[in-house]
DNA sequence: GCTGTAGTATTACAGCTGTAGTAGATGGCG
DNA sequence: CGCCATCTACTACAGCTGTAATACTACAGC
């Protein structure tokens, strides 16, 4: 599944306002959106989460005259789906690659590494243990 | 720098052929897509590559009747760009968090890891040495 | 009850991308 | 020398995105 959601900046930073909040009107999306650097029209919003709606992205229910927006897919599976097809373009579908470039960047230090690996290590014994010796 | 990059999925393996070949010529682009599940019109791909061309992207240079291409922007750079556009829009800019969600993927196992953390290690050790103590 | 205001629906448009046809140039082969 | 194959330039067009105006609807307050 995971059905291939491709999605542009500016969709991202709307689902980003629904997973944190839940759910938003158009004049609460237009709230969060601004500041952000720029100022949207109230009905560039709508026409934004109409779309999102229209592609399955996004539902909505009706509270008296507006509309109340919630987010159908969950950020988990959006960073999966991108993730993956940055991956797969730039990287040759090896995440160790990814990872590699971050260090190499000096994106992550020892420490965050350090970190991380404990993070695994703690997340093997709790899947691995119930499993097998 | 790095003036924002966000290039489209065909954009990059464009890309990819010309970073892989160092440089093409249109028939020899169309060539190398094909196969990639799919067989693009050599006038399609003439258009692909001008535009990159119109947009800084690439370069040409005319060899008899034709021309052959070669790549202005780098791999790394353009890894740079789409990694931290995307760490940017889905991690809070955190590439640590990144890290996080490709092990909790199962995409990182411990032996990689290690492996990455060694791969640190030497580069500090190479990098650290010579600046001071 | 009427009017203003808030809200949605419809329509519009420009820029980018994927895709390719057609037209025009040119070089090679018979 | 002339025609075919090759190659580029130009044009086209649909779909998506960002952006928003306009038009229509309906509640809320006076």
């Amino acid at each position: 599944m995971s059905s291939r959601k491709q999605l542009s900046d500016l969709q991202i930073a709307i689902l980003r306002v629904l997973w944190r909040d839940g759910e938003a009107s158009v004049a609460a999306m237009q709230e969060a959106l601004r500041g952000d650097d720029r100022e949207l029209a109230h009905t560039t919003v709508a026409t934004l989460l109409t779309r999102l709606e229209a592609r399955g992205i996004v539902r909505r229910r009706t509270e008296g005259r507006q509309f109340v927006y919630s987010p159908i897919v969950g950020e988990d599976e959006v960073r999966r789906s991108m993730v993956s097809a940055l991956t797969d373009r730039l990287f040759a579908g090896d995440p160790s690659a990814l990872v590699h470039h971050l260090i190499d960047e000096g994106a992550i230090d020892a420490e965050e590494l350090a970190r991380l690996k404990r993070l695994l290590a703690s997340k093997q014994r709790k899947q691995g243990g119930g499993r097998d010796a």
